[in-house]
DNA sequence: CCCGATGAGTTGCGGATTGAAACCATTCTG
DNA sequence: CAGAATGGTTTCAATCCGCAACTCATCGGG
């Protein structure tokens, strides 16, 4: 889990105390999540991007530009051809568990009953089990459990 | 873990099969995720929603409003006085995982070294410890290991 | 009972952001 | 080489957002 180093992206992020606020200054668009969740299951190009998540071409320019701005997406020369294509770096890859939380969240609330939906499976095709967070002590954690320590 | 059923919101996803696409439709804008993470810490007012986040009040009676119908904020009589207040309901707290997986990568991708930043901590004072995806069987599970299997 | 202070919005408006579509320069491909 | 595909850029209209001012209801004193 190599850090990268910040590129003092924003100048004035929304709320600079709070790790929430400051991912969300990076990647809570509109967008900016879809093209990563894209990257993860394999798009690389421009026009796969594009294809996938319907976005406006120009809003996908500015999105893939500013999220290799950020150090999520970097821009390598294809191994065929000498065409470009955008690669998640470590720090996109890291958004896994951040994609994944909003899919469980999705399956659970977001579909009637009767609706199918995809589904995110391992190398043996078994479904990902729910994240459930939990303590130091294994117990389970949710918002009446914990609370946000403020800085000092 | 109670299933709220859908209340129909949007008429139009913008990708119907992928639950993280459903997500980011009900919460995925600038503000809608910022408003949850506050409600799970204790905000309850209009004006405390406004005073922490910082949102234009316009905007923010907007996103009241939207995430209420969605079923992720109730209005109630709040227990003292006649006012209203805005409390999560059970699928808003379960955003719980959302926001805490968002609090992680920001604190380990979106601070440099020498910054500090507000933590979350249990009921004894001890840091939420980092999640970490796993399979059935208890491997460690990230984008190379897993894929996304078609709705069929 | 009247005054000022809050709380909870609503309205109007200018500026920023998006989306759709057309256009353009390279690069492949047959 | 012609035609298609890739990876954009430009233009323009529509939408969204932030700010400030305004409203309306309630509340707490004096």
């Amino acid at each position: 889990m190599s850090r990268t180093t910040m590129r003092a992206p924003n100048l004035d992020w929304t709320d600079p105390d709070c790790p929430v606020a400051r991912t969300l200054d990076l990647v809570g668009d509109r967008w900016s999540l879809l093209v990563i969740r894209d990257a993860m299951d394999g798009a690389r190009s421009f026009t796969e991007f594009q294809r996938r998540t319907g976005i406006a071409r120009n809003i996908l320019t500015d999105r893939l530009r500013k999220l290799t701005a950020y150090g999520l997406l970097a821009q390598r020369a294809a191994p065929s051809g000498r065409r470009q294509e955008y690669v998640l770096t470590d720090a996109g890859r890291d958004l896994f568990p951040v994609i994944l939380t909003l899919r469980q969240w999705g399956e659970r609330h977001a579909f009637a009953p009767s609706e199918t939906h995809s589904t995110l499976v391992d190398q043996h095709g078994i479904p990902v089990p729910e994240i459930a967070p939990t303590s130091a002590d294994g117990t389970l954690l949710d918002t009446d459990t914990t609370h946000v320590q403020k800085t000092r």
